[in-house]
DNA sequence: TCTGTTTCTGACCATATGGTCAAGACTATG
DNA sequence: CATAGTCTTGACCATATGGTCAGAAACAGA
């Protein structure tokens, strides 16, 4: 693969890479670890898997590349462990959301900390989009077991609260759909939003007004009061 | 080969009959560029642009490599122009939007044409969503231009609705956000969506019922009555 | 049938990439 | 200091890939 005047537009940016306090000791094999796995995330949410190569990962965590292949054998085990370490970023979000009482609550909070995480951590959130539109070629153990079962209990949370009268009958799933895809939109298409937005990154006040518009819409949406 | 040969002279008979000689002739370039294109958009979507591979476009088109070459003379023309025919697919689907007297009409139109477009065009969106996602490398002055003219039209459009009384004052683009995002998860999130439905593909039914929970909750979310 | 043009294709090439390796450097400890 | 264990790295390799090309085949027109 051809590394264009875009990709080393990219590697410049992204070069600095800020550590000051090594401790010389067995954190070292850690330490680097934590490295080539924030470089890694970023190369591969910018290129993909297949266009990431194990070189610009090694540039932009500023190794030379035989050491990255010391601490990650294969570039699809480094890919694994990658999606892995965004699998457990994701899943204390929907905590959240059970712990609540009702709907406004629950679903409120919940749309806050998936948008949250949208806007801390929106490499990661793209390397899971690529990989589950790629089919899940390296996850889907964990699609079948640990989101089917999380997406099954919220499913029952919802219905309970539909029967209990606190929000509108309508598909759980297709609630969760919306929220999953209207929060990851704010990282995954970020782009589009930055070109549409006079090609500056949303501020601050741009970050709380779209998570007020999402809840409202979605919770007025299910007859939820807000 | 024999029944082949033995068809495009049949083919070719008829043709002879009106002034379908040229034509012939032309359409032979057409067809074998749809059928690479169509290629293609499955290749770019299922392994996204480094991923894929001329070897198995060409595979996938049942021709070999050199002949897609001889249509398509790098892998970067042939991308551009698949992810330009998905613009042309998008574009009209929009019209849909501005054609309607009231929210209630437009909106819901919209949504149905993009629910539309995501289930009978799931490679073009995935392809779409992996190059802005990436940064729209190739498409960076589409969305400048045309993606940002839409873009304003409608939120004028949607702008006027609010000053009407016909719908709640909500952010514009936030709104078109979450449409986009929400219709086009059914295409870029296929995969999961059918692994949470016990890995079958969503029935006509289930399709018809995802379009009216969406339409609902955005529609009765923006204080618009159905 | 003859001629010029378009289409087709196997063979080939230069390069980039994932991955290997062995020798050296560093660190901790006895 | 010495030894063992861990880390670092330039050089290297096998392979895969994008792209080229010359010539064959098919076709259209006279």
């Amino acid at each position: 693969m051809h590394v264009d005047h875009s990709v080393k537009k990219f590697l410049k940016a992204l070069c600095m890479k800020s550590n000051a306090a090594p401790i010389r000791k067995q954190n070292k094999r850690r330490e680097n670890e934590v490295i080539i796995l924030q470089a890694a995330e970023k190369v591969f949410a910018e290129l993909g898997f297949g266009g990431a190569t194990m070189q610009l990962i090694a540039d932009v965590a500023g190794l030379p590349k035989a050491n990255v292949h010391y601490y990650f054998s294969t570039k699809e085990s480094l890919y694994r462990q990658v999606v892995s370490n965004i699998f457990d970023v994701w899943l204390p979000a929907a905590d959240s959301f059970e712990e609540a009482a009702g709907p406004a609550d629950g679903i409120g909070a919940y749309i806050d900390a998936k948008m949250e995480i949208s806007r801390t951590h929106p490499a990661g959130s793209k390397v899971w989009a690529s990989e589950v539109m790629h089919g899940a070629p390296i996850i889907q153990d964990y699609l079948e077991t640990t989101l089917v079962e999380w997406t099954n209990s919220r499913v029952t949370a919802i219905n309970a609260w539909i029967e209990a009268g606190l929000m509108d009958p309508i598909d759980p799933r297709h609630l969760l759909y919306m929220i999953w895809s209207t929060t990851q939109h704010y990282a995954d298409f970020g782009h589009q939003i930055q070109t549409l937005n006079n090609s500056a990154p949303l501020s601050e006040d741009q970050w709380e007004a779209a998570k007020i518009s999402v809840k409202q819409i979605i919770l007025k949406g299910i007859g939820v009061a807000i």
